[in-house]
DNA sequence: TTTGCCGGGTT
DNA sequence: AACCCGGCAAA
């Protein structure tokens, strides 16, 4: 009994490890699509585009935190500047330009201050080649000669629905930055957020539809990346035949269709507002460390939490668990970025308490403990995840990452789901009756996890934990959260749940 | 009452 | 296995 009670208990789990990242059974196969947004960037074949520089921002900022490079600049005392700041863009004079240690110092005319940058940091007015971004990405000799190359960039060209991948790239950037310990985006860093954006268009569209999350997350739902989230299936329109429609390529049934939805919905998805500002969250316990960017956190939770383990294969994506996305609106993120800014990395919070407007929901901070928990083999923390993306609501079906999962009462998906934490899914399930989607769009998907208060410990009891403790001898399973097959489509298509469901057994495609 | 799904049966 | 369903228990 108990047996049977754990060994489902051990199929899901392992189904949920599999939504996190590629099981150990999947292997080196499944794990390449699922790049992480690290790894992700640099192999995700970027389209080709004259912007190679911003293209392979990503990845630089990632691995070029040294600011070795001098910038060929000679910026001149008086001389009128732009200078990041905070987040912000403000125009400054230049006190006096550092060759040897790549600083400039800067009287900030609005702040009435002084501060000390890395030259990539500043620009000279006359260029008005905002692309900060670029800055950080060579700052080697090179960095210069990007500034040109981004400002020829035709901004009004790009697509409007990048938007969440601009601000995400917007917010690696910022973080890369050494300017200031937190930055955060005010509203008055749009303009250059869609100015960088032009220039980083590549980029992004590489991943696109299909891949975009790869960069940034993983695998086939790139949607999750922002650019396009499956939606939950439509009263009117069975996803079945949307499917068809757009003659969508879907191997999974019912399910499938999915996908299509989105890219029909394309343009819904990506309305995040301007407001709202993505902050990442370190879960490790007692570290509430909170970043501006995926990689900002990445970086830390390796270099703090899992060490220089992290090289090994085993961890490469471990990090990835280990941080939430927040979205908060400008004033908070800007609180907690205050806030933050007195942390110093590693410095541990008693309390990571969450932020009144956070909205996402730790999708990263089950999956750590499950796979701890239940795979008996190595890690995969083959987590994609991986790009912007977004916390899907709590109460949003976790259906998206499931999706793909349908029928896994037979079989498990061989594919890992894309979507983490991280990742925006801009999804506009119209449906639940979320109290979370009321600030933001985005949704982030959250198991049914308790608490988002205390995720720290959450985790911890799930990393030190070797078995399951729900696995309790006969209980029956608690009655999920999420709604199920039949809920979602009702008995009349039930030809659309999936099997499990069909079958009377514990749905498998929306997990708690 | 509805819903989720366990346990067990049938194909 | 895949599929089905009686029946229990939570909601």
């Amino acid at each position: 009994m108990a047996s049977v009670l754990s060994r489902r208990l051990g199929k899901r789990s392992l189904l949920g490890a599999r939504v996190l990242g590629p099981s150990a059974s999947e292997g080196p196969s499944a794990a390449p699509p699922s790049e992480p947004l690290l790894e992700g960037a640099a192999p995700q074949p970027f389209i080709a585009s004259d912007d190679t520089p911003c293209q392979e921002q990503p990845k630089e900022v990632l691995k070029a935190p040294s600011t070795s490079g001098l910038q060929q600049v000679a910026f001149q005392p008086g001389q009128k500047v732009y200078v990041w700041y905070r987040g912000q863009e403000c125009t400054g004079l230049v006190e006096q330009h550092s060759w040897m240690e790549g600083q400039v110092t800067v009287w900030l005319l609005e702040q009435k201050l002084q501060v000390s940058c890395r030259v990539e940091e500043v620009w000279l007015a006359e260029l008005q080649g905002p692309c900060p971004q670029a800055l950080p990405l060579e700052p080697g000799a090179q960095a210069l000669a990007y500034r040109p190359v981004s400002r020829n960039i035709d901004v009004p060209k790009r697509k409007s629905d990048a938007v969440e991948m601009d601000e995400m790239m917007a917010a690696m950037v910022l973080t890369s930055l050494s300017c200031s310990p937190v930055v955060q985006s005010p509203p008055g860093t749009e303009a250059n957020f869609s100015a960088s954006r032009a220039a980083c268009d590549p980029w992004k569209e590489s991943g696109d539809v299909s891949d975009s999350g790869s960069s940034t997350t993983s695998g086939h739902w790139s949607g999750s990346s922002g650019v396009s989230t499956p939606s939950p299936p439509h009263p009117q329109a069975s996803p079945k035949y949307l499917g068809d429609a757009f003659g969508s390529p879907q191997t999974d049934h019912g399910f499938e269709t999915d996908p299509d939805p989105f890219l029909l919905d394309e343009p819904a998805p990506r309305k995040r507002k301007n407001s709202v500002k993505v902050m990442y969250k370190c879960l490790w316990p007692n570290c509430g460390k909170v970043l501006r960017s995926i990689v900002g956190i990445k970086r830390h939770i390796k270099a703090l939490h899992l060490g220089d383990t992290v090289d090994s294969d085993q961890f490469k994506r471990e990090e990835d668990f280990y941080y939430t996305e927040m979205q908060m609106k400008e004033e908070s993120a800007t609180a907690a970025a205050a806030a933050v800014g007195t942390l110093v990395p590693g410095t541990p919070t008693t309390e990571p308490t969450p932020t009144p407007s956070m909205t996402g929901m730790p999708l990263s901070a089950l999956p750590p403990p499950l796979h701890k928990a239940q795979s008996s083999g190595p890690e995969h923390p083959g987590q994609e995840s991986s790009l912007p993306s977004g916390a899907l609501s709590k109460s949003a079906p976790g259906s998206f990452w499931h999706i793909q999962a349908d029928h896994a009462y037979q079989a498990l998906p061989s594919f890992q789901i894309p979507v983490s934490p991280h990742i925006y899914t801009s999804v506009s399930w119209a449906a639940a009756p979320s109290t979370a989607c009321s600030l933001s769009p985005v949704r982030s998907r959250s198991l049914s996890f308790s608490e988002p208060q205390q995720p720290a410990p959450v985790m911890k009891s799930h990393l030190i934990v070797t078995s399951p403790p729900r696995a309790q001898s006969g209980a029956r399973k608690a009655r999920g959260e999420a709604k199920k097959c039949r809920k979602v489509y009702g008995i009349e298509h039930r030809d659309q749940w999936c099997t499990a469901c069909r079958w009377k057994k514990a749905c498998q495609r929306f997990l708690d």
